[in-house]
DNA sequence: CGATCAATTGTGAACGTACACACACCTTGG
DNA sequence: CCAAGGTGTGTGTACGTTCACAATTGATCG
């Protein structure tokens, strides 16, 4: 209860002292802040140096009071966040952001929606107008929050194409069905002939994109497609190795096997380990996310990288390009192949 | 350039429509909002029922304009970012504290000051008063950024003793000097006597007390402290590895190993599988901070875990506290021995 | 019964900025 | 030489809220 904070914070200069030091006027100053015409050279330098002098900050409750804007964005997350907070992508995207606006000099407010309540608490916030426009992190389907957000008109860009195609939403992504193609045609490559795939879960774009694209390349190249050799994954390195002793069951001729995801290819890894197959030798890996799990795996695992920090940097200029009024669509980026010792 | 936001977003109602609509004054309403002392029952209800039926919402920007508060924090990381970013801790912290503050309404300001350009960017930014106050994450000696916050008088929590002592500023942490004293205490348990250690990097708080709680322990047992038991680490896994090689040629009947995390402790355990020691018959290995890397290695890791939860809700309490005027002291929360089957 | 006091309410600033407007000046062209 | 238009500047107002103050009522007390 007693007087901390030794010194105290003393009261910042306002635009009016700016003015009064540089001996102009308010709206003077204002524009030399703000867009710079119709100011003469002489003004404009002399602002500044008052500005310099007083170590002026302009007051950004106040601006927004009258403009309407906060200048701050929000970022969402809606998903049960322990899958992403431990997702290093998730958290390269995070960075990325945040760097990305600050160079606008735009804030970054960090929501997190876990319980229904919080939910609540966050649309309300948003929808009040208290940010510009939200970067939004969901792999689930059909958000109800998103759906809210752009019924209420808020600007919004998503990570990853969200699967609830009744409102159109931006979105950036990276293009998950040509890394599939790119890594199923590097097997191709290699001669092999039986590749198998452990699938992402299929009620995701992501999961869809990356088996259409491992079809196509199959069908282009000829290769009759088994249905043996499709088993399905949820991304977690336990349904990798469940998939890996299940494709073992089904096809023990397997010699290569595209794995939806990094995580699920430790798991493969493990149970081709466990079987006695060798790896590449016999049977060759592919991953996907050139995570961290890609570099830890032994052998090293071949990769499909995602451009996460030029994810983020498109994710930001969308979202500020829908906030100044136009018109988004959808970006989707290119992937790269990342070749170790696993194939 | 076209029109887009389909619906437009509509003008948020104000205090004065709530009024009008219950029939009182605009004091009336703001007393309800705030504190809601003086205030009679029935206007209590009358003012409560217009806001859900009007869908009111505080304009946080009118508030804190006259108020002087913003009603939000920011969370500084001054660090070279990588380190924090790929510690599963730092996003626990990270939520955590998020979550605690939305608990308060009071939305988190994600702040990465990565070069100097960002540092004097957010250094005005948090001086300017756009936050109330600041969770500072940075295991940095003396930091700069931090140094010129206090000397503003803005609250200020940091998380793990900051080393440059010169500047009194709270903190939360965990007790690494006891959670040392456990580890030892339990290698000892085991029969144990030639225990070596792999200390953290000396320039950090934690690394001293971790290395402090060591000798503490082995003393208080009566066995003489051998020095060339002690080698350096710097928490990464590599100097783990060599770690362990040098603490093996140096004293070879090395029986335990503490090692100051647990990312350096998968280097020892590479290192002393690679020498033939099998773990834990031959050395019993101890971690530190339980993270993923624990019970990724094989066998598993004993450790010593943090509360990276408790750490988080204590900074936010704490910061709220010195945000109110209190004077604030440090807050030292305990830890807890993991055992697993490494030792 | 008059006076003091607590409870409750309304009203008028003020916070610091942006924006519209009015005004003054200077140039240009017919 | 005057009208028209561009350029540069100052002033008043509004944004939505909180807070201090005054005003009104009812109750309590000496």
């Amino acid at each position: 209860m007693t007087m901390s904070n030794t010194g105290g914070r003393r009261k910042p200069p306002t635009i009016h002292d700016v003015a009064r030091e540089a001996g102009v006027s308010r709206g003077t100053v204002s524009r030399v802040l703000n867009g710079g015409h119709y100011v003469s050279p002489a003004a404009t330098e002399a602002v500044n140096a008052a500005i310099r002098r007083t170590g002026y900050v302009v007051n950004r409750h106040a601006r927004s009071l009258i403009t309407g804007r906060s200048d701050s964005v929000g970022f969402l997350l809606t998903e049960p966040q322990e899958r992403f907070f431990e997702d290093p992508n998730f958290n390269v995207l995070l960075r990325g952001c945040t760097q990305a606006l600050a160079a606008h000099d735009i804030p970054l407010l960090l929501m997190l929606a876990g319980t229904d309540d919080e939910r609540r608490r966050i649309t309300r916030y948003i929808t009040a107008g208290h940010v510009d426009g939200v970067l939004l992190v969901s792999s689930h389907s059909g958000d109800p929050v998103a759906e809210e957000l752009r019924a209420a008109g808020v600007p919004l860009v998503a990570c990853g194409k969200p699967i609830g195609l009744g409102s159109k939403v931006s979105y950036v992504a990276a293009d998950d069905r040509d890394g599939a193609r790119d890594m199923v045609r590097h097997l191709l490559s290699l001669g092999r002939r039986r590749i198998g795939v452990v699938t992402g879960p299929l009620d995701t774009p992501g999961g869809v994109e990356r088996l259409a694209g491992y079809k196509e390349v199959l069908l282009e190249a000829g290769v009759e497609i088994d249905e043996r050799l499709v088993v399905p994954g949820d991304y977690s390195r336990a349904s990798g190795e469940a998939g890996a002793e299940r494709l073992l069951a089904q096809a023990p001729d397997v010699d290569a096997v595209f794995v939806a995801s990094d995580l699920m290819a430790q798991g493969v890894l493990t149970a081709l380990h466990r079987a006695g197959r060798r790896v590449p030798e016999d049977v060759a890996v592919g991953g996907f996310d050139d995570s961290p799990a890609a570099v830890a795996a032994s052998p090293e695992l071949t990769t499909i990288r995602q451009p996460w920090d030029r994810i983020s940097a498109e994710m930001v200029r969308v979202l500020l390009a829908q906030i100044g009024g136009e018109d988004t669509a959808a970006v989707i980026l290119p992937t790269e192949l990342v070749k170790r010792g696993s194939t």
